[in-house]
DNA sequence: CAATTTTCATAACGTAAAGGCATATAAGCT
DNA sequence: AGCTTATATGCCTTTACGTTATGAAAATTG
């Protein structure tokens, strides 16, 4: 004897609301249909629900008990509804996102880490990769969104690219670093300080390489390579080595004082760090959400980088 | 966002079984049939439940949501599925049943107790009234099942009667009596004694007043009237009064020493003790079971009383 | 106690969807 | 690559839900 989960509920809604009109419009219902619903459900079992004409609708012992099981398939399926309108509402699920390391690390894990606050039921799923692998994962729906910085030029088929910030590289250093602070510095200044390189893979390699070479450094001391932001911050602020890296990633660790810039303006690539994204595969609401939060942070880093630039503070 | 219960219990099932066939089998359901409906919920919230062709089939975060809310609504089902076949059955419900207060109390009562050890999901609602009453009541469906002493002749249209035992009387008295226990008696030895009388509204009553008369005694004299069976059996156990109780009364109380009768051979009403129903009210399953149990109850009481007259261990 | 109101039951009709079978399609295994 | 197995689809039938209109019975009110 199986019954309707349906039928539960209609039958707690009407005992609850001690009436089958005031029952049917707990549950959106017109009255008819809840009378038939439950004329048909005694047909079915075989076992009055209600007394039979009695005005203040009489609930059956068994009714009674049937009505219990109804509050609770209710209470179910009210929370299952929330469920679904949270995730509708991109207040849950999962974004699944990957970036280039020192950008993960130095400028969005701190969004990040803002997002989670604000929606907590939102699961970030985080890995990191280079624009090629990124592209691939994108267009095997491997990832929701990729962040990394992107030639918008040489952007792949099939995949979107929104600019967040220029591309721009700066040599960094740390603030105890014997240039650091300095006003300007000539390129010979900087001629005999060891280089800390990123990973060999890794794009920021290439721009170190072609940095050096146009500023008329053709051959460097290499003295650490390999290592993450983490690693690299570290052996910074330890050391007098000089690194290349993304001016924006210099830029949020100001504040922690582990990273400077020098004054000196380099080449850098034709490059703008961005989103990037399949539009073939539409975003459910909790990517979508995630991708409006990075725009809208972003938009305020570059008013604070704009705010800082104009103060002087903050000099090239 | 109105989620349909019966997709919970779709998606728990398939969660828990790991797979959609399997799942459809355990819902009783074909796999297309299942496969439709979670592509049409699919539709509708606009989430993807199960990541799209992977055989294995993956369960999206909100899916595993759900299903945990699909799982209650399934649990809140089967018992409430048991609790329909357990009414079917007979097993609970409610039975309402009105007697005679001393057959209720002397003889049916017992038997009440051993059906509620078998059945304790059946609520008895006992009652206490005479066979006009009874009849009304039966009538007007406020009664499942009346047990009294009846004239079959006498029968209420639209209700029918079952007898169960014969409506016969005895004088009974203390096991402690004087008179208790004398192979015979003439009736002059009774007249001295003094009398209980039912309440007066009784037809133990008439019957007493019809008795006397019948053996020639028109005077008597009433040491006290209107107790239940309980009062009575204790003022008789304290005193040499008389009465005239049903015979069942008397010989279900014979183990505890309560009452004996006497071996005089009193004329008895037309009458026989039985059940009387409605066939109007279609009777539920419990009610059904219950006049079932009476039934067979009677037939062992029947046996175990012509025993006893067979062993002469209960003269008349 | 008759009139009115309220509440539930029924009727008739249209529609959504669930059910089944047959079958196509695709994923994973050998 | 081919086979097996699991899932998706097409097509059709049936059930039951939804609506509005209306009838009937119980409770309330004057």
């Amino acid at each position: 004897m199986k019954i309707d989960s349906r039928h539960l509920e209609i039958i707690s809604a009407i005992v609850d609301q001690g009436g089958l009109t005031e029952g049917a419009e707990a549950l959106g219902k017109s009255q008819p249909s809840v009378s038939r619903t439950v004329a048909m459900l005694e047909a079915r079992i075989g076992a009055r629900l209600f007394e039979k004409n009695r005005r203040p609708l009489q609930p059956t012992d068994l009714c009674l008990a049937l009505a219990v099981e109804g509050r609770k398939v209710l209470a179910a399926n009210q929370t299952a509804s929330s469920l679904v309108r949270r995730y509708i509402d991109g207040k849950s699920g999962v974004v699944r996102v990957g970036g280039t390391p020192f950008f993960m690390d130095g400028v969005i894990s701190n969004m990040i880490a803002e997002f989670q606050r604000a929606f907590p039921d939102i699961r970030i799923e985080q890995s990191y990769a280079y624009a090629a692998d990124l592209s691939r994962q994108l267009e095997s729906k491997a990832l929701d969104v990729a962040i990394c910085p992107m030639d918008p030029n040489a952007l792949p088929e099939n995949l979107k690219f929104s600019a967040l910030l220029d591309g721009r590289n700066v040599i960094a250093c740390s603030p105890t670093h014997p240039l650091a602070g300095k006003p300007s510095l000539r390129l010979s200044e900087i001629a005999n300080y060891p280089w800390i390189a990123p990973p060999v893979d890794s794009p920021l390699y290439q721009d170190l390489r072609s940095v050096l070479a146009g500023i008329g450094m053709t051959d460097f001391k290499v003295s650490f390579s390999g290592g993450s932001l983490a690693s690299i911050t570290n052996i910074l602020a330890r050391s007098d080595a000089l690194t290349v890296l993304p001016y924006s990633v210099v830029f949020m660790l100001r504040r922690q004082q582990a990273l400077a810039a020098l004054p000196i303006r380099i080449n850098h690539p034709q490059r703008s760090l961005g989103q990037m994204w399949s539009p073939l595969q539409n975003a459910r609401p909790s990517v979508k959400r995630f991708r409006r939060f990075i725009d809208t942070e972003f938009s305020n880093l570059r008013t604070t980088i704009m705010k800082h630039e104009q103060n002087a503070l903050w000099r090239r």
